[in-house]
DNA sequence: CTAGGAAACGAACGCCGTTCGTGTCAAACA
DNA sequence: TGTTTGACACGAACGGCGTTCGTTTCCTAG
């Protein structure tokens, strides 16, 4: 009774309220503020609302954190060019990056059988290209499994690294340095190859090259 | 005032804290009921204490959890017989068994540079395990990378599978009634290779095959 | 003009991780 | 032996969190 009920023209039209404004908005705080910044309240609050009127377009977080997982994959570029090695090269970098791009996304992805649209995208031109290699069905289809594994991994392994960077001091540095002091007669081999093991370099294309080298080598069953 | 001073005689004399009996705790509540419910709440609880109390021995949740990860790894036997690659497939098949058998520390290992004593022994194994066969020290270094990578990632999706199933119905299910319902015109891969997809076999060991066969064929740089 | 139903939301519930300040008690020292 | 000290233990609280309940608001269809 105390507050005098303002009208809502006073403000600019308040935007009206949808599962694609609500994903998109877990977006932008996810990317400005992280992973722990993304709260059902701090979301709703950015929409200048209460996080119970969220539950009328989103089940739980986790839903909402699918949903964005599926928003950010629909940044992935289906299509490039080059031979059917390089062009699934490229897309399972893109879909690297775009998930990397937004903190805790890919741990989303880690644990469910895809089934977003923007997903199923994705793995639906990943069988294109390994068919087009010549592979089998069944090889097709379980490398797909293992290639969508591993996109995941590596974003997560990646997000990780973006985000605790820069904070104090780099990891590897951390990790460098804790090797250095291993006892050798325990870690005989970590202690030997300390400067292979920090070698620079890029990783993540030479670990694509050897998922798609090992399929090829390795036929299912 | 009201609770009059019990003795703590009255009780079988309670175990003394250390960080051990923490981590031990932790497991157990985790094996037990789940991943929700290992909170510093709950474990301190176990112990019958408060959860000011376990931060003596333990700086976060997070240090806890890496603690247990380490002390899973412990499990992980280090020696078994065949060739390099048999043992190098049965060595990753037991670290991907242990980290799965636990929910939610297969996350932990995703994001972080190895440092905990138990997996840095694995580590070290398979440095041992490649350099006999026959790998420069790069692609050596670069491929425990890669099989780190991939065995933290396959618990974590293996370890989700074991938890969601079984409750209401079969994830894979789920997902090959939503594949089947896909328009054949977007999706026509997953349509067509729908059986593929979900053909049954051994796809852990087929992955680790594929990831051996690509290091092989795929020197670093 | 009214009835009905979907959307919005204020308030609350029962949790959580973590910190602070105060007890407790055994070992170390005088 | 008496006293000091410092590590450990812990009760209580802070400021959050996800989610639900019951009510109010408002648009639409009749």
């Amino acid at each position: 009774m105390t507050t005098p009920p303002v009208s809502r023209r006073a403000r600019p039209a308040k935007a009206p309220l949808s599962r694609d404004v609500i994903v998109r908005t877990g977006l932008e705080i996810l990317d400005r503020d992280g992973l722990d910044a993304l709260t059902m309240r701090r979301v709703a609050k950015e929409l200048d609302t209460g996080p119970a009127s969220l539950y009328v377009y989103v089940a739980h977080r986790d839903d909402l954190m699918t949903a964005m997982l599926d928003a950010a994959l629909a940044q992935v570029p289906l299509a490039s060019d080059g031979t059917w090695q390089e062009r699934l090269r490229a897309l399972a970098a893109a879909a690297t990056e775009a998930m990397s791009r937004h903190e805790g996304l890919a741990a989303v992805a880690l644990g469910a059988i895809p089934t977003g649209d923007n997903a199923l995208l994705v793995l639906d031109r990943m069988l294109a290209l390994l068919k087009e290699g010549g592979l089998d069905d069944v090889t097709a289809a379980w490398a797909v499994d293992l290639l969508f594994l591993h996109v995941a991994a590596a974003a997560a392994e990646q997000a990780t690294y973006d985000t605790k960077d820069t904070e104090e001091e780099d990891a590897i540095a951390a990790a460098d340095r804790r090797y250095a002091a291993l006892p050798a007669d325990k870690y005989p081999m970590i202690t030997g190859l300390r400067e292979a093991l920090f070698a620079p370099g890029d990783r993540a294309t030479w670990q694509l090259n050897v998922l798609i080298n090992g399929i090829l080598h390795t036929p299912a069953r």
